[in-house]
DNA sequence: TTTAGCGTTTTAAATTTTTGAAACGATAAA
DNA sequence: TTTATCGTTTCAAAAATTTAAAACGCTAAA
């Protein structure tokens, strides 16, 4: 039994940093770690004792953590009308496809930028547009690998769930 | 020429936002651009002066580029003793790799504690193995497809050096 | 040597982000 | 209704981060 707090205690630990070193608020990936590692559904009173926060920022981050699909509610239909929360079963996928999209609009963004420079009459221009260039390929390159690994992913969970 | 500064500020806002939203330093990502769509390498004053940014924080951001590999330091041996700045050549493969090692841990982190957690006797933690195992397949999945993106970048790249 | 021109480090101010307390609003039970 | 129990929002305090100014140290030229 103490041996599983402690293990709880360092993910809930390592979620933070790990979510912290890839831009989002650390409590996130308390959360995330928290419910992670727990038995059955949590409401919002039980994570904040957990995490020792108050109510303010741990509703907050659970609207951010539902939002990207990581987290969902469920209802205890005997218990009181608390909101319980569990793990999204697809979260991994779910936090991954999150930073895709912020890729695809690196792509987008190349591509839009190589567009007008292409209309630009500028001679000096050259390098800019075989900057955006390799910059298109390289992202519309990432994209197509991203999708493999999710449709290999796809196959793979099954084993899992 | 217009068009030219347009587009190069455009992307030197675009840059320190994507930077900021990896959990980066947002003058990291203006530095990244400027040099991007510069089309000779600059020098810290040059640097200082086209951001609007003074040497202190300059000289720390460009440091801590150099660290990851995003930008080299060149030698101008006509002018100076000044340091001039450019872009790595391998600048995308490089920032992706610095994100990978974190991937990376945590594939290493669900394996340890899946070890951890295969040592306890507790029989409640089954339900934590099961996760530790499905997020240790994930990013080994993962892994996997990002070498191979990796290895078909590397001869791809090739077209634009 | 001394001096001038660099880049770096330090420090303090400004800004942004995170956080908790409390007010607020909604809903279900009494 | 009224009351109690939630979750949410607001706002001010605290913490962390970013930033600029200036001191500092190094190196090359005089």
């Amino acid at each position: 039994m103490t041996e599983e707090i402690i293990l709880k205690r360092e993910m809930i630990q390592r979620f933070g940093d790990a979510y912290k070193a890839f831009g989002l608020n650390k409590l996130m990936g308390n959360v995330v770690a928290l419910l992670l590692f727990s038995h059955q559904p949590l409401s919002l009173d039980e994570l904040c004792s957990e995490l020792g926060r108050s109510k303010g920022p741990v509703s907050q981050i659970v609207r951010r953590l539902r939002d990207r699909k990581l987290i969902r509610k469920v209802w205890d239909t005997e218990n009181s009308r608390k909101d319980y929360y569990e793990i999204e079963p697809e979260i991994f996928e779910n936090a991954f496809l999150n930073n895709f999209s912020l890729i695809k609009n690196n792509t987008k963004i190349a591509g839009m930028l190589k567009k007008k420079a292409d209309t630009s009459d500028h001679q000096h221009i050259e390098i800019v547009q075989k900057r955006l260039l390799e910059m298109e390929a390289f992202y519309m390159l990432m994209e197509k690998h991203f999708s493999n690994f999710l449709n290999e992913w796809e196959l793979k969970s099954r084993e899992y769930r």
